[in-house]
DNA sequence: AAGCATTGGTGCCCTAGATC
DNA sequence: GATCTAGGGCACCAATGCTT
């Protein structure tokens, strides 16, 4: 049972510190163990792929973690340099196609069609930093049309990890 | 039942800030 | 600059729960 906050009152400030520090100590064990769980759950079907019907301890999260981040830097160095539009509209387009995967699952078609015209509009441009060149930039990537984006989709396997995003 | 992982409590050490 | 103090982090250990 707790002290009553009247005997903590009369406790000394060391003696309140000591009864904080179990307290504080909790909360930072807490801290690590969501993290670690979310970690867990970003890379849950990395796990899978690689270690299907095993028990996930901490410590192999952290590898995990560890090595997926080794590889996303060591894919993303291989790629080369890319521009911060190229990269914009990379990631556009592909957020683009899950929205599209997602609205043909789920959504009603009258829905889907006015989205999918919603995103045909150009995108605004990335805030580019002053090094950019803003207009001699490359011209950014054909938009999909709405056929063809449900084709695309129709063709992406489900999130997987790995993206080099 | 044994082995292993996780959790919770505690002591020790280190560091930053305050005071002299 | 030396000393003191509070706070934070880490390591260790015992208890508990889970798996084989």
């Amino acid at each position: 049972m707790a002290p009553s906050t009247v005997a903590v009152e009369l406790l000394s400030p060391k003696e309140k510190n000591r009864l904080r520090k179990p307290v504080v100590e909790k909360m930072r064990r807490d801290r690590i163990n969501s993290s670690i769980e979310q970690l867990k759950l970003l890379l849950e079907q990395e796990f899978a792929r690689h270690q299907p019907n095993s028990k996930l301890e901490k410590a192999d999260i952290l590898e995990m973690a560890v090595s997926y981040l080794k590889h996303s830097k060591a894919f993303a160095a291989a790629a080369g340099p890319k521009s911060l539009h190229q990269d914009y509209s990379e990631g556009y387009s592909w957020c683009l196609q899950e929205a599209v995967q997602f609205l043909t699952l789920h959504a009603a078609s009258d829905t889907q069609m006015k989205l999918l015209c919603h995103f045909q509009r150009p995108p605004a441009a990335p805030a580019a930093p002053a090094k950019e060149p803003k207009a001699a930039g490359p011209a950014p990537p054909p938009l999909l049309t709405p056929a063809k984006a449900t084709a695309v989709a129709a063709r992406q396997p489900t999130c997987g990890l790995w993206r080099p995003w």
